[in-house]
DNA sequence: TGCCAGGCCCTCTTTAGGGCCTT
């Protein structure tokens, strides 16, 4: 049975390539419908947090200076993750700091696996949800609540729920016995009004 | 102190603009 990781990042900002790092990571992996398995770990990247993100996130800079440094905190992450493919809630945000964080200490040009989307998934399946936000998809759906929101672990669980939401919700709609991380990937690209085509085809080609 | 990105997706579209989503 494929084992999933669902990851989510805490960060100083919204993009690497303008100096944001990673202040705290956590990953929840998934198998046989439920969490297996948990890494979480605030991390110290030698910047401040900026106070917007304090108030965001809870995560002050008092906290990050006690917090073990950023590269073994990712390399441990990474250790955890292996070669599990991955999920993230807007996964264009925490990819990038998957591969920036990694980069930094040589294990960035290594990810084999694919990163898949629980936004752009839910977004096909649930278009009449009042938004795409985690928090929202979660109070609509009725998930389990995680603890606070804009915490890694907390919304790491959140993110885990929604994607098992979203596996049984395709299993359900479209007959399948099973949902694959790849399957997840071809729908997240597929065009809304097309997702029975595209499932038809990835069973197709998968047989 | 204040500011920053970018891919996706819809529509009053496609020779574009703007909202969503992540911190």
């Amino acid at each position: 049975m494929e084992t999933i990781a669902v990851i989510d990042f805490e960060t100083t900002g919204l993009a690497p390539e303008q100096g944001a790092r990673a202040t705290e990571i956590a990953v929840a992996l998934v198998r046989d419908g439920r969490v297996v398995d948990r890494y979480q770990s605030l991390m110290n990247a030698g910047v401040r947090v900026p106070s917007f993100i304090q108030d965001l996130t809870g995560i002050t800079n008092a906290m990050i200076r006690q917090a073990p440094p950023a590269a073994r905190v990712m390399a441990e992450a990474a250790a955890f993750v292996g070669t599990c493919p991955l999920v993230a809630h807007n996964a264009s945000f925490d990819r990038k700091f998957w591969d920036a964080e990694l980069d930094r200490i040589g294990l960035g040009r290594t990810r084999g696996q694919a990163f898949a989307c629980s936004m752009l998934v839910a977004r096909r399946l649930l278009p009449d949800a009042p938004n795409h936000k985690l928090g929202t998809l979660a109070s609509f759906l009725g998930l389990p609540a995680a603890g606070r929101s804009h915490r890694a672990q907390a919304d790491a669980d959140m993110a885990a729920s929604l994607t098992l939401y979203l596996e049984q919700e395709i299993q359900r709609r479209f007959g399948l016995p099973v949902v694959s991380h790849a399957l997840l990937m071809a729908l997240q690209k597929a065009p809304r009004t097309r997702l029975q085509t595209c499932v038809e085809r990835f069973v197709a080609v998968s047989a």
